[in-house]
Order: C-alpha cells, then sequence, then structure tokens
DNA sequence: AATGAGCGG
C-alpha cells in the first residue's frame, strides 16, 4: 500500500470523485457558449458509477450529446495490473530504484473500471460486423429461382413464376378448406372471385388457362427489343419520338432522358418495342436519318443497370 | 458525349 508523503499530489481517483462533487448545472450564459459546452466532458460520480456527458459536432455540424458510464470498482490488483508493475522505468524514473517514487508518483489503491455502455463504441462495432459479414453473400436472391437477381427479373418470370403462385392459391385453398369448421356459416351465394376471398388475378382464374387479355405482356421480362437514340435535338419530346417510331411497330415504352431538377432533355431516349423485329427495323430506317438538324444515331440499348 | 427510373427483400 501506499507510504510517504501524500501532500506532493493527490490522487487521481480522488480528484475524479472531487470534480464530480464540484460539477454545478451550466448557468444559462455559460450554455450559450458553444465552445465550452462542447470542449468540457462533465463527469458526475454517483456511488460506484460515473457519468461522464460531453458534446460534440457530428458530421452535419449537429450538436450531439454522449454520455458514458462506467462502473469504478476497487478491487485487489489483477495480473494485469501485476504485469504492468515489471515494466521498464523510463523519462525522470529511468534509473529510479523498484517502487514509486514520491517525486514522481502516485501510488493509490487499484481503481478498475469496468466498461458499461458506451454508445460511441456500440455504434462502431455495428458499422463494422455487419460489413465483414455481407463479405462474400449474395444481396439478392430470386424468389422463384433462389437466382442471384431480384424477382421481378427471373428469367423464368414467365413460366416458373405462375405455376408456383397457381400451387400455392391450390395449397391456400386446401387448408382453408380443413379450417372450415362444419356446420359453420354457410358461404354467400353469389359466384366469389374466390373462395377464400382472396384476390385472384385474371390470368390465373379459371384454372389458371386464361393469359391476360387487358394486360400487355410483361415487358420488362426480356427486353431485348430496347433501342437508344442519341443525337437528338433539345426540343425533341416523347411525342416526336412516337410519331418517329410508330412506323416502325408497336412501342411498348418510350424513355427520353431528361435532367431531373430542369426538365431538360439529355438529348438521348430508349425506345422499347414489343417485337425485336420491329426494334431492328428501326435502328436500320432511323440511324443515320436527318432530325431537326441533327443526324440521329440509333442503336441496340444495354440493359439498363439495376 | 451520352445506357433511364423504380420496384422490392
Amino acid at each position: 500500500m501506499p507510504t510517504g508523503d501524500y501532500d506532493s499530489k493527490p490522487s487521481w481517483a480522488d480528484q475524479v470523485e472531487e470534480e464530480g462533487e464540484d460539477v454545478e448545472p451550466l448557468s444559462p450564459a455559460v450554455e450559450k457558449d458553444t465552445d465550452y459546452v462542447l470542449d468540457t466532458p462533465r463527469e458526475v460520480v454517483n456511488g460506484n458509477i460515473k457519468t461522464i456527458t460531453e458534446y460534440k459536432l457530428d458530421e452535419d455540424d449537429k450538436k450531439i450529446k454522449i454520455v458514458r458510464t462506467f462502473k469504478i470498482e476497487t478491487r485487489k490488483a489483477s495480473k494485469v495490473v501485476a504485469r504492468r508493475k515489471n515494466w521498464k522505468k523510463f523519462g525522470n524514473s529511468e534509473y529510479d530504484p523498484p517502487g514509486p517514487n514520491v517525486a514522481t508518483t502516485t501510488v493509490s489503491d487499484d481503481v478498475l473500471m469496468t466498461f458499461i455502455t458506451n454508445k460511441e463504441d456500440l455504434n462502431n462495432q455495428e458499422e463494422e460486423d455487419p460489413m465483414n459479414k455481407l463479405k462474400g453473400q449474395k444481396i439478392v436472391s430470386c424468389r422463384i429461382c433462389k437466382g442471384d437477381h431480384w424477382t421481378t427479373r427471373c428469367p423464368y418470370k414467365d413460366t416458373l413464376g405462375p405455376m408456383q403462385k397457381e400451387l400455392a392459391e391450390q395449397l391456400g385453398l386446401s387448408t382453408a378448406d380443413k379450417e372450415k369448421v362444419p356446420g359453420a356459416e354457410p358461404e354467400p351465394a353469389q359466384a366469389p372471385v374466390s373462395k377464400t376471398g382472396k384476390y385472384v388475378p385474371p390470368s390465373l382464374r379459371d384454372g389458371g388457362s386464361r393469359r391476360g387479355e387487358s394486360m400487355q405482356p410483361n415487358r420488362r421480362a426480356d427486353d431485348n427489343a430496347t433501342i437508344r437514340v442519341t443525337n437528338l435535338s433539345e426540343d425533341t419530346r416523347e411525342t416526336d419520338l412516337q410519331e418517329l417510331f410508330r412506323p416502325f411497330g408497336s412501342i411498348s415504352r418510350i424513355y427520353l432522358a431528361k435532367d431531373k431538377a430542369t426538365g431538360q432533355s439529355k438529348g438521348f431516349a430508349f425506345i422499347s418495342f414489343h417485337r425485336r423485329e420491329d426494334a431492328a427495323r428501326a435502328i436500320a430506317g432511323v440511324s443515320g436519318f436527318g432530325y431537326d438538324h441533327l443526324i440521329l444515331n440509333v442503336e441496340w440499348a444495354k440493359p439498363s443497370t439495376n
């Protein structure tokens, strides 16, 4: 245990406690001084719990409050501390004999601070761990074929997808039948769209043999009939493109690239046809075509970035 | 000169 003169320096642990007792609520005048508030962590010791409160500016220059809570324990020296006592002396104490020199060293009871919570550190850990987990992992998995793409982009969207849906629908019906209590309220006499009351898309009604009539076929599924038109004049509009390309076949979509903010045309567009042959003829027919004092360039579009 | 948005999970 400590020996010698204690008047030279007080124990830092004592200091903490004294400061803790001294802390007063900041006067309004001081609180308005941002720098003071930001730079001065407040330490409060309550029993064996020490709370440090400080204010910082985050990336958005917004003031954030950081509260750290520690448990202060007094214990017999741990192994770690024992090992530390064997460290080689350095600086002004380099040639001192073993043991503390009261001129440079304050010895006190061992004070161990056990970490309880620290929001900052917790956040940092959460930022790093998911990143490691994500490494080498697939981001998306198709619900239809488990492939490495979104369900909506699945190549089997038009074949496997509807089959699975139908299957699920049948299963849903059979379980609903099992749950049905005999003698319960009878179903309404009027023919329902579905026995379960769930919505059934037209293509799946009547045994699912019908194709959607009013609905256009899924144009996104295989978009191999899209062309890119460049060198459009700035005042070309969708309707102009529609007029220009309609003669080659049925168009499913026109996208004229525009600046999102200003609405200004970027001078290129994507035209999707229903049939690839029409798109091919459009390329042949319009590429090199003089339009609004400019020579249009038309080629196959690369698949858009998802 | 230039390869869209948005939908999800």
